[in-house]
DNA sequence: TGAATAGTGTCTGTGAGACAATATTAT
DNA sequence: ATAATATTGTCTCACAGACACTATTCA
């Protein structure tokens, strides 16, 4: 106890604590998921968008602008835990995808004073969720063109339709790692764009080389379900049988099959597991 | 003016500060290099090891342990930014790669208090530095194994000799991301050991899709050089032709070459850039 | 000369891209 | 019958793994 306090003291000794000031720091999440709308022509499936919930400003600043749902980070808590505790306000649920994205920490990211974000993703299965969303959130679909220069996301909730446009600049030195700026936004607080643009790139990766698909996915599933959650994500059409190869290993086949208007029946599978 | 102080009132009073106090934050960085280490037959290669760089802790607590260089972040300035100071304070050097890692912020991580560490790597040609070394600081090779379940990393600065192993658990749900707990580890302070073996597992990743690589090369440097570092930093010898097939899209040849003993001269290349 | 590294040629198997072909359903 | 999706078959091309072979140097 002695010693205890003996070096807290020393260390605070050396903590110049007039240069190096406490800061705040929250937790904002990226809660991502893939919504259905119905189509027109009956023999049609239904249209599917990968889309994330954001949450309409009350106050200033960025009043009355979408951000991302997130609080502060308590002194007993750790950034998962408090990104757990958003996760079950705005969705009801538990046990969701999780993981850490990035650290956002520009000195003035905040008009009002120095806040750090420790953000995260989340990947929810849209069938798990109730209708009934906390306070002003909303989803939001998102189109996403990009190229070499820039991410250019369209968002879209049923009443507001806008674009933001993140530009990818290499960083200097060799890698393929990019600083984000924000090139156009109207309506997203904050420099939340930069957090959603980083936060689609690491799901895009990661869809390629992991599982994480089928967080997005109920349990059972068609493979063209399956195989449209990539495309929305990934932006581009997939060729079927190439498709099913690199899944097969994945998923395993039930007895049941969906019937879905005029075309063939497809069967139902779940998700195997690693291996 | 007025609007300004009026929205920062506003912003305080919601902001309970009881409940969510301020907290420090650090940034410690992964500081990579590769060594060599003459060997005793005059024909062969000079051995090579993957390498970090590691602070001998003066105070308490894990007084005379192990630790990141690292350091406090300004009120004003970015984790990047103390990063970079850091970086230079330990290696005099500037126009360092640089990319962030991750943010530790277990509760209990610093006995002393809360203090959230935001990581960083940095990967330097040892070429460029001079053998003066800051403070306690020593070059520690590293010899990793890794298998489904553990990180082995065994470090050595000539002096110390110890091993550090790192369990890997898969989280919860659908994901290929693991979880690092500390399975064995009496000579590194804090939760470092694990910082090591994320930063060892990026930059293993990284090496396979990106030009990571070039930067711990100098300027000049043979193919035999160049795949002596994937190999340290993979863990497992690749073959030739294969290598140089992948590689030889990003690279340059010169016209010079390096007489290196009893065998033949290699030709000396250069990073191309990408593409 | 021999040990060691440098560098090239080539066979083979795997796997992705491309496209064709067949199956099945509701209207 | 037809439009739409479901599912499978197969050809080709690129490329990684494997291994053999040649080139060159210095003690």
């Amino acid at each position: 106890m002695e010693k205890e306090y003996k070096t807290e003291e020393e260390f605070l000794k050396n903590y110049d604590s007039s240069k190096f000031e406490k800061l705040s720091a929250t937790t904002d999440i990226l809660i991502f998921s893939v919504a259905s709308s119905k189509q027109d022509n009956y023999r049609k499936l239904n249209n599917k968008h990968f889309s994330v919930l954001l949450v309409k400003r009350k106050q200033h600043p960025f009043k009355d602008m979408w951000c991302l749902p997130g609080g502060f980070i308590g002194i007993d808590e750790t950034s998962e835990d408090a990104a757990k505790r958003v996760l079950a306000r705005e969705t009801n649920l538990h046990n969701i995808y999780l993981e850490q994205l990035y650290t956002f920490d520009e000195v003035n990211r905040d008009p009002r004073m120095r806040i750090i974000s420790i953000s995260y993703v989340a990947l929810v299965d849209k069938n798990r969720l109730d209708d009934t969303l906390y306070e002003d959130a909303s989803w939001f679909n998102m189109e996403i063109e990009e190229d070499e220069k820039n991410i250019k996301i369209n968002l879209d909730n049923g009443e507001e339709n806008f674009d933001v446009v993140i530009k990818k600049t290499l960083k200097e030195l060799t890698t393929d790692r990019y600083k984000y700026t924000i090139e156009k936004n109207t309506r997203i607080a904050f420099d939340h764009a930069k957090t959603i643009a980083s936060g689609i790139s690491r799901i895009k990766n990661k869809l390629e080389y992991t599982d994480i698909a089928f967080n997005l996915m109920p349990e059972y599933f068609t493979l063209g379900e399956l195989q449209q959650v990539y495309e929305v994500i990934l932006g581009k059409k997939l060729l079927d049988p190439a498709f099913r190869r690199i899944i097969a290993s994945k998923v395993e086949q039930t007895e049941m099959t969906r019937v879905n208007g005029g075309h063939r029946p497809s069967k139902l599978f779940k998700y195997k597991g690693n291996k």
